[in-house]
RNA sequence: GGACCUUUAGCUCAGUUGGUUAGAGCGUUUCCUUGACAUGGAAAAGGUCACUGGUUCGAGUCCAGUAAGGUCCA
């Protein structure tokens, strides 16, 4: 057995182990009959993505959980890929096209393409890359990436699919337009900022009589050129007399436009009056419809004022050309007050421009199964943790607007939707999408191509990653859903994502699943996932954000070489509660580390102390316990490893992965470390004691490198195979983690029993001992071995001192510990083993020690009087279930013997 | 405007059905290189649990309201 060097050095064991993981094939998912499926399909993160505090803390959960999943005999499979984003991408390339002073138009479609592959290949994928190195068990022969050639089919049959079903039409209507990457959006790739703009009030002045003015406010003053109406409220009495009459257009050609009313006006709003510019604006673009109004649309797809805006405004840039129409106005004098005004603009989420309502033809999904997705979270069969996001889930499918699903890009799935030459497309009627002589919807497209123009968009994004959790596993090719052990992994265990992406993805899995995975089963079979675990967000000391934009982000990739893998998971599990948003802070990382490194240390010391045994299962550790020679401590550090364990247990149970870590760092760092391992310096000086002592931490040692697998799997990994609880060269993964109550059994048989006294006696010595090494740091002597002790105890106590009395002379740092009847001024403390006198009553200043008793007897004074007043309550005596009344009682005797001890150690001392 | 979250030690946060003297990590002070670990050990200081009221024998915990901060939806 390799030999435990003096400080744990996480860069070789970590670059070891992943190796030897992947050469054994050991993250290899595989159906096994009569064996629990357990699968996780991977949030695919961005192809142009690299590591991000978030997907660290992400896919630690999720690695954590498959990790988990192995030890306790299921079959994991956890399944990694990433999509192809379409916009992100896309844009990526361009960028580095315009280095060259080209566009995508200089290439053309099919030549751009191939760049954007190349581009893939060379970088995408970086993330995938960078996940290994944090010690993703993914299946990682199974990478899926949304644009692969069976994926993209999956995406298109359903696309087919649900056309033919009716689900999906093509429409004009006003969509969310980025002018930048010049395509539309779907509602929740926009994004509200508040924004500090001005408020323009605008004057139109009566065609009928001259003089006479109605006033409007907008924001958007460049956009008057396209008014086509001022609509005011029908019952508005500032301006009944106005309805009907025409005012003139202030800006752009000259037009004279009707003055309508229309309920939908806000009359507290501004003046009350609406400036009607239906191209531009989505209400506008509805009550125009209601009054057969035209639409003048005045900005060219990139944000450029057009024609119709007028000579004085064509060419512009939108904020140019508001900035001119301001001033403009202002000559005409129509403009009449100026203001600043804070208000919400939305925001294309990628190009972080303000996105222009804009009209023009889509294709629109009708969701699919909305109901029965409320039903599947609803009635429990996919549970939400924490459980109240499942109220932003269903207010959103409450409130569902058809998807926008086409998007004016040329990197993504292209609509498989081919239109007869010749045909006009502005004009096809809902009829014609239905005529296959005139539109031809076909996976394979149509028999003469010749004839045929294929539709020029591509599909959203997450119109391919709505059918990750199953078109990842070959669906909807039987073979391949075979080979991929589809029946087998679906519905998937757990899904672990962040709340951001609550509607854009989680939302649609779910009716995606319901729709297409087996037709006719129950819910529970066709739900896509049955847990949803959310992620808090990772913020910076200042609770903002953490982005690329703004810097302040670590990288990952930095933070593994400073503290190690291991490291950098512990530590940000253990600042992750669940539910809440998670303030980044660099020293809890490095506490990870630091806990890496008493791990190691606290397995030194055992290969340290004694030769190896075997420890190649529970039942050959327990072989060498002797029950006869156990003391208390034994019983102690056995019973708290079986309720870690126990209480990890629960953690798992309830998605409370930072509690497993805190229960796991304060057993090992204080149960073990700070005291069994410190007894057990003592118990291994005696021959008799010696092997039980070292069996007992094999067995300990053993328990905490398994529950702690999941969280660091390389240091694990590295201190199970030194030593020795693997055989014949396998993994941990191979081993199985017993239960609390499966290792109780296996432990305590025959003679040995758990003893619950033993507990409570380990607590006393522990008091016992803090509270010498308090009486000799007050009295400067805290480094001194030399000190004597004389307690003052009744039997029961002093029995539990003297059978305890090397390894509390030891912790204590104590020359001696005698029993004494009467001890006179000296310093002393009372604690639960009796009173112990510090023997250097001549050094002692006896007026500090007698300030230091006094405040600890007003102390105990002050909770006798709360512990009395509360047992004096007649209500509390007879209301109170009688466990909580008799620990009242109990602790009353107890604080009154320490009373009558202070009052008696102060008037010795005069 | 609607919904949700947060407010506990100097900082960042735990505190699961109400029940002994409210905890952790970091930071601070003092002491210690004793043979696992200075990435460490020991001792200590530090809290009116945001505020107001209510329920209860008993409230950090439950209820109502107020204030501040944050998120999502409109």
């Amino acid at each position: 057995m390799a030999e435990i060097s003096k400080s744990y050095e996480s860069r070789d064991v970590e670059k070891k182990w992943y190796a030897d993981w992947l050469s054994a094939q050991a993250f290899a998912g595989r159906p096994v009959a009569g064996k629990e499926p357990y699968s996780i399909v991977i949030p695919p993160p961005n192809v142009t993505g690299v590591l991000t505090m978030g997907h660290v803390l992400n896919n630690t959960l999720q690695d954590i959980l498959i990790r988990r999943a192995r030890l306790e005999g299921k079959s994991a499979m956890w399944l990694p890929g990433t999509d192809h984003a379409g916009i992100a991408t896309q844009t990526v390339v361009e960028r580095e096209l315009r280095k060259q002073k080209k566009t995508r138009h200089d290439f053309g479609r099919e030549k751009f393409l191939e760049r954007v592959w190349e581009w893939r290949h060379e970088k995408g994928g970086v993330i995938l890359e960078q996940l290994r190195r944090l010690g993703a068990s993914c299946d990682w022969d199974r990478t899926q990436f949304t644009m692969d050639a069976h994926y993209s089919r999956s995406v298109l049959a359903v696309f087919v699919d649900l056309f033919g079903k009716g689900h999906i039409y093509r429409g004009k209507r006003m969509v969310n337009w980025c002018p930048v990457s010049q395509t539309a959006l779907s509602d929740e790739e926009v994004i509200m900022k508040p924004v500090n703009g001005t408020m323009y009030r605008v004057r139109y002045e009566r065609v009928d009589a001259p003089g006479l003015f109605i006033e409007v406010k907008t924001t958007r003053p460049e956009t008057i050129p396209g008014d086509v109406a001022i609509a005011v409220h029908p019952e508005d009495p500032r301006y009944a007399d106005w309805i009907g009459k025409k005012v003139r257009r202030a800006l752009g050609p000259a037009a004279e436009i009707p003055i309508i009313a229309d309920p939908a006006v806000d009359k507290e709003f501004g003046t009350g009056a609406l400036k009607i510019t239906p191209a531009h604006d989505k209400a506008d673009f509805e009550i125009g419809g209601r009054h057969q109004l035209p639409i003048i649309d005045v900005l060219e797809a990139n944000g450029v004022l057009n024609a119709f805006a007028g000579p004085d405004l064509e060419g512009l840039e939108r904020f140019a050309g508001r900035k001119r129409a301001a001033e403009l106005l202002k000559a005409s004098g129509a403009l009449v007050a100026e203001e600043a005004y804070a208000n919400n603009v939305g925001y294309s989420e990628r190009a972080d421009v303000p996105i222009e309502p804009r009209l023009t033809w889509q294709w629109w999904l009708k969701y699919p199964r909305v109901e029965e997705a409320k039903a599947a979270v609803r009635d429990g069969h996919i549970k939400f943790h924490p459980e109240r996001w499942s109220k932003v889930y269903l207010h959103w499918l409450e409130n569902i607007q058809d998807w926008c699903i086409s998007r004016q890009l040329w990197w993504g799935h292209r609509i498989p939707v081919w239109y007869c030459k010749g045909l006009d497309k502005e004009k096809l009627t809902e009829a014609d999408l239905k005529d296959p002589t005139k539109v031809h919807v076909s996976l394979e497209g149509p028999a003469d191509p010749e004839n045929w123009v294929q539709e020029d968009d591509v599909l959203d994004t997450w119109a391919s990653s709505w059918l990750w959790p199953f078109a990842t596993m070959g669906w909807p090719d039987a073979a391949k859903q075979k080979e991929a052990g589809l029946d087998y992994f679906y519905p998937t265990s757990t899904l672990v994502t962040g709340p951001d992406i609550i509607f854009f993805w989680v939302a649609r899995m779910i009716m995606a699943g319901l729709e297409f995975m087996r037709p006719g089963a129950p819910i529970e079979q066709r739900i896509p996932f049955k847990d949803v675990y959310f992620t808090g967000i990772i913020r910076d000391q200042q609770g903002r954000k953490m982005s690329k934009s703004l810097g302040n982000s670590p990288d990952p990739l930095d933070l593994i070489e400073k503290y190690g893998a291991d490291g950098l998971r512990f530590g940000i599990i253990s600042i992750a509660p669940q539910g809440q948003d998670i303030r980044f802070q660099e020293d809890r990382i490095e506490g990870g580390k630091n806990f890496c490194n008493k791990l190691w240390n606290a397995c030194r010391f055992r290969q340290m102390s004694g030769e190896a045994g075997d420890n190649s299962s529970v039942a050959a550790i327990a072989v060498r316990l002797d029950a006869a020679k156990f003391d208390a401590d034994d019983h102690a550090i056995l019973e708290r490893t079986l309720a870690t364990a126990k209480e990890v247990e629960r953690c798992f149970k309830e998605f409370e992965f930072s509690a497993a870590v805190q229960a796991l760092y304060g057993f090992f760092w204080n149960d073990f470390c700070d005291w069994y391992v410190e007894v057990s310096k003592s118990k291994l000086q005696d021959p008799a004691t010696k092997g039980t002592c070292l069996a007992i931490q094999d067995l300990v040692l053993r328990q905490t490198l398994l529950l702690l697998h999941p969280f660091m799997p390389f240091i694990t990994e590295e201190l199970w195979q030194k030593l020795g609880y693997s055989t014949a060269g396998k993994f941990m993964e191979d081993g199985r983690i017993e239960t609390a109550a499966e290792l109780a059994g296996k432990t305590f048989t025959g003679k040995l029993a758990l003893d619950g006294a033993a507990v409570a006696a380990v607590e006393k010595l522990k008091l016992f001992v803090s509270q010498v090494r308090s009486l000799k740091a007050e009295h400067n002597l805290a480094s001194r071995r030399d000190v004597t002790f004389f307690v003052i105890a009744a039997d029961a106590e002093w029995s539990i001192v003297a059978a305890n009395l090397a390894k509390l002379s030891r912790m204590a740092g104590a020359a001696k510990i005698e029993r004494r009847e009467q001890v006179d001024g000296a310093p002393a403390a009372v604690t639960p083993l009796g009173t112990v006198y510090l023997d250097l009553a001549s050094t002692v200043d006896v007026g500090a020690e007698k300030v230091r008793l006094a405040k600890e007897l007003e102390q105990i004074t002050k909770h006798i009087t709360g512990t009395e007043a509360r047992l004096a309550n007649e209500a509390f005596v007879s209301k109170a279930p009688p466990a909580v009344l008799e620990g009242a009682r109990k602790q009353l005797a107890e604080q009154q013997t320490k009373r009558v001890e202070l009052e008696r150690l102060l008037k010795a001392l005069g």
